[in-house]
DNA sequence: GCAAAGATTTGCT
DNA sequence: GCAAATCTTTGCC
């Protein structure tokens, strides 16, 4: 059996529990499907109702609900209308924050991971044959390293969506979980920046550093990153 | 009840 | 580098 993720982790300060989530490990065992497992390389923090960036700005909501519940549950949301998001709770019931998880490096059932995204972005779209030759062409093209890139990736290379709100990621039975890094990976490069798509949220929220990066990884060896 | 905007990704100008 | 795609949630009438 896998070890699971020690919840006691996420009752940790959420800034803190971001710098550990990075090098962690996602899970994904859905039955029919390939083992999928990711290594987290990049997530946001968004904490408490003040965060004006985040879900929990206008208080306790039916969306956002599961953020004032116990930690290390996941919130999965619908963003741009098309595009889920996987949050991870944080801090202790009653206080509102979650983890976005915003880039994985793959690492085992890539296949899956790129036949998952495939499947989306056909049923999500009405195409005609050209249009669905190009799709099916561009994710055949795709770099191994950007099949998780960006947060509406990572949720559809692992069959992620708001149905799987709620799940306990720290439950070694769920068939979506966290993972301590393994023995012998890497340790990571953390970096800090201020969090992406939030202009709307005002100072000192946009520029607050709640991105956190590994920069060692092959999704951020751009510059840019 | 309706209007507006959003924790994104992709493709084209 | 900009705009489209797409639909839920929230805020206001």
């Amino acid at each position: 059996m896998d070890p699971g993720f020690d919840r006691s982790v996420f009752t940790r300060p959420t800034l803190e529990v971001a710098r550990r989530l990075i090098g962690a490990r996602l899970v994904r065992e859905a039955a029919g499907h390939e083992r999928r497992e990711g290594r987290i390389v990049e997530v946001e923090a968004y904490i408490g109702e003040e965060d004006r960036a985040s879900h929990a700005r206008p208080g306790r909501t039916a969306r956002n609900a599961v953020m004032y519940g116990p930690p290390g549950v996941a919130y999965v949301y619908l963003v741009y209308g098309m595009h889920d998001c996987l949050n991870v709770v944080t801090e202790p019931a009653g206080r509102p924050a979650a983890i976005l998880i915003r880039g994985l490096e793959p690492i085992v059932g890539l296949a899956e991971m790129r036949r998952a995204r495939l499947v989306r972005e056909l049923s999500r779209r009405r195409l005609d044959e050209t249009g669905r030759a190009r799709v099916v062409a561009r994710i055949a093209r795709l770099d191994d390293a950007r099949l998780a890139a960006g947060p509406g990736a990572v949720a559809a290379a692992f069959d992620i969506d708001r149905r799987a709100t709620g799940t306990d990621l720290c439950d070694p039975d769920s068939d979506l979980r966290l993972e301590p890094p393994s023995i012998g990976d890497r340790s990571p490069v953390v970096r800090t920046t201020p969090r992406i798509g939030i202009a709307f949220a005002g100072s000192p929220w946009t520029t607050v550093p709640w991105r956190f990066v590994d920069v060692s990884s092959a999704l951020h060896a751009d510059p840019e990153a």
